[in-house]
DNA sequence: AACCATAGGTGTACGGTGTACACTTGCCAA
DNA sequence: TTGGCAAGTGTACACCGTACACCTATGGTT
């Protein structure tokens, strides 16, 4: 009965370090991401993270290909426009679940879900005719797209089409001499009504992208 | 004579202090970056920094802005497209010296250069007729694909032509098991005798996107 | 000429970080 | 019973940003 606790504790795995990681990062931000806070999360001494995984850097790793993971892959079932389709929306909202990975995705060390993904993207264009080069090409202008709007989306932060409103606002607060930038000032003032959303905003650049692609596959 | 020291040493200045730290981001890293080695980079005690900037928060604002200055506005001498193009290709290489600053661009608060250069880029679309809601759809996609892009470059690192082939081989040897990606092996086998550049594969994908642009302008 | 406020640089200290290294503990095979 | 091994612990170190009190030189006022 004195070691009651001890009993009660399930142990730790290389999977609830990672699963306990990637949920302390999504609601505490990547700079309050801490050893130490995660180890304190697990009910834990920080020491005996480093039992399941080498260290923080590794640890990131694999929570960056836990994020590949919950990433659809390209369907073998519908034409290449709409698969391409359905993977940049799904990448997007993995990223917006898990803002913290957004720089990280290309940086680390791939795992298994990274190439699983790029496998089947660039199988996904091969299989739809692009050739070689036209298909780097065109993996190159979609990732970039994805990653840079996924990134911005973040950092300017218009949650919601009700808050963009607010968030210009605030936005314009700190700016002080709106008089100096015209174009700026359009942007404050006429954003907010317009009925701005993430979601329309990044197909619309999707679709432009994708429509580019598709004319250029036809020559 | 006994304070000649003190007499050689230029006195530091919010200036200096951008300077210095600007170049110490470039070439050792923004996880090397510390207030202390900029500090030692200056010849000064560490909390000799603080009589010039507030905090590394407010520092790396600074430096940020920095970097925007260094971005060319686009032109008012010459059509829309070509005006995009150019604060495109500038704003990449700026990028390009500064990687440090790839995730910053729009997640700190906002300086002048930044104002400025965000003022000329929608004052360029909307003089090129573009609608409101349409020239932001165009400023987004435009600068997702321009910040996105730059993150790519940073983290794949085909530095150059010749050294994609090398960066290809080393990512295989990480991979491993690469019989069960093919589409992945075709990339290393070709790409490096493919005559990658990164500045052409960015022009590639710009173009792309500007045609979409123009082709919307017209209707 | 005497003063002293102020700006700029210093020294020390505190709470945070990642993690090396030596230790205990609990379990299971022999 | 023993002995080895995997998992968790405790201590310690070097580094980080920066609060706070201190010194010192300079330049304007009297």
């Amino acid at each position: 009965m004195t070691k009651s606790t001890t009993v009660t504790r399930k142990p730790l795995s290389r999977e609830r370090v990672l699963e306990a990681a990637v949920a302390l990062a999504d609601e505490a931000g990547l700079e309050a991401f801490s050893m130490r806070a995660l180890a304190q999360e697990l009910g834990v001494v920080p020491m005996a993270l480093y039992k399941h995984v080498a260290n923080k850097d590794e640890l990131l790793d694999g929570m960056v290909d836990g994020v590949f993971g919950e990433i659809e892959l390209p369907s073998a079932e519908v034409d290449w426009r709409s698969a391409m389709r359905r993977r940049a929306i799904s990448t997007r909202e993995a990223l917006g679940r898990h803002g913290w990975a957004i720089g990280m995705m290309e940086s680390r060390r791939p795992g298994p879900a990274n190439l699983r993904n790029h496998n089947a993207v660039m199988g996904c264009l091969r299989g739809a005719g692009f050739p070689f080069e036209v298909a780097i090409h065109a993996y190159s202008v979609q990732d970039a797209y994805i990653y840079g709007f996924a990134l911005q989306e973040r950092d300017t932060g218009f949650e919601t089409p009700d808050s963009a409103g607010e968030v210009a606002q605030r936005r314009a607060a700190t700016i002080g001499a709106l008089e100096d930038y015209p174009h700026l000032a359009e942007i404050v003032t006429k954003l907010p009504e317009s009925g701005y959303d993430n979601a329309v905003e990044f197909a619309w650049g999707l679709d432009l992208i994708l429509d580019g692609l598709e004319r250029l596959r036809h020559d």
